[in-house]
DNA sequence: CTCAAAATAGTACGACCGTTCGTAAAAAAC
DNA sequence: GTTTTTTACGAACGGTCGTACTATTTTGAG
């Protein structure tokens, strides 16, 4: 790993842990480089632009999310199981220390639902990989016989979307303690629904 | 009314629809003064401060969904017609003209679930009301038999809550045609769950 | 019609924005 | 150890930001 890389990784460490908190659009060069102890024209060259250095952000959120969660999970034994391991990776991600302002993808999908863009185009990507990623492992599920065999996978992936969404709002802004909780019952509940 | 107001209120008009696609935070006193066709101190002198006009776009917004939506709806029949005006109402809102960038209190709630201040605290109790008052609704239903004695009233509204945020989700930001209705068809299970 | 009050415009301010460019320092290649 | 390439800095640019003041215009009451 060169040194140019290293430091990049560095910026886009803060920037991510930032851009949870404040949105993308709020992240400015100058504050960015002020925490990242270097130069505004420093920390620019390794971007050509601010919606270049926002799009790497997310780019990097992605990968992490892959790597942290994904590719984990789909280690996991086939069925419910994995399903369960998704979801539970989803918790871990929202809560990392390194997301201080809970899942980015979440805070940015109110952003940017109304700017077409790259950023826009990428984020919706992405969330349509999840969503389908959500989807192929309970169609999985149904083939090793854990959820009935009328299940609509589709459904399935965008109810535990929807648990998970409500999570997010009621822990984040109306600080409800017990939000956690309440997200994994509602999603036993869908588990119970599901089972053959 | 005087001048003063009627202006105001034209100001806030605009402001309210920019918000709902921009976010609060992206407003700006100047791009606003230019689409309201006045001076940048002309229209800065209605509000004390930036923060201010936020707070008072939000104060405005939250007055026209007690007009708009909550105040009729809390003029139909006690039970589940009431819960059916409240749930419809509330897609009357986030597809209001008005509104060209969906419900504001949704695109508010994670733009400033991680910044303290008056803002956020006006949000939280706003959306702290609304739960309220649809788990309010829910228990009345109980009381009338429309729904089973043991609903929890609560937990019925997290979950029409998490309904909605899933439809705004995938409709404005994924662009999925069929978000409301499967929205609807989500309420209509929970209703049916939750009759006696 | 007059005149005080209210509303709007104009101008200026310091701060920060993203970006460019030439230069100096550090790292890598040889 | 020297040279070449990479990386970072500092200064400056034109703009826009929110805000403060002072004038000018518009409004409504008497």
């Amino acid at each position: 790993m060169t040194k140019g890389h290293e430091t990049r990784d560095a910026i886009l460490d803060i920037a991510l842990a930032k851009a949870s908190q404040v949105g993308l659009g709020a992240l400015s060069i100058g504050e960015l480089a002020k925490e990242a102890g270097m130069s505004k024209s420093g920390l620019f060259a390794h971007f050509e632009s601010k919606e270049n250095l926002q799009l790497e952000v997310m780019k990097s959120a992605a990968q992490r999310f892959i790597e942290q969660i994904v590719t984990p999970a789909l280690r996991s034994p086939r069925g419910e199981p994995r399903v369960r391991a998704l979801f539970e990776g989803w918790f871990r991600w929202a809560k990392d220390a390194k997301l201080p302002g809970g899942c980015l993808f979440i805070a940015a999908a109110t952003e940017l639902d109304d700017q077409p863009g790259p950023l826009r185009d990428y984020l919706v990507s992405s969330q349509r990989d999840w969503l389908a990623t959500f989807a192929h492992a309970a169609k999985i599920a149904v083939d090793e016989k854990h959820f009935r065999a009328d299940l609509d996978a589709d459904k399935f992936a965008r109810r535990v979307y929807s648990i998970f969404l409500a999570y997010h709002h009621f822990a984040r802004l109306l600080r409800m303690r017990d939000a956690e909780t309440q997200a994994r019952d509602e999603f036993e509940s869908l588990l119970a629904e599901s089972r053959v």
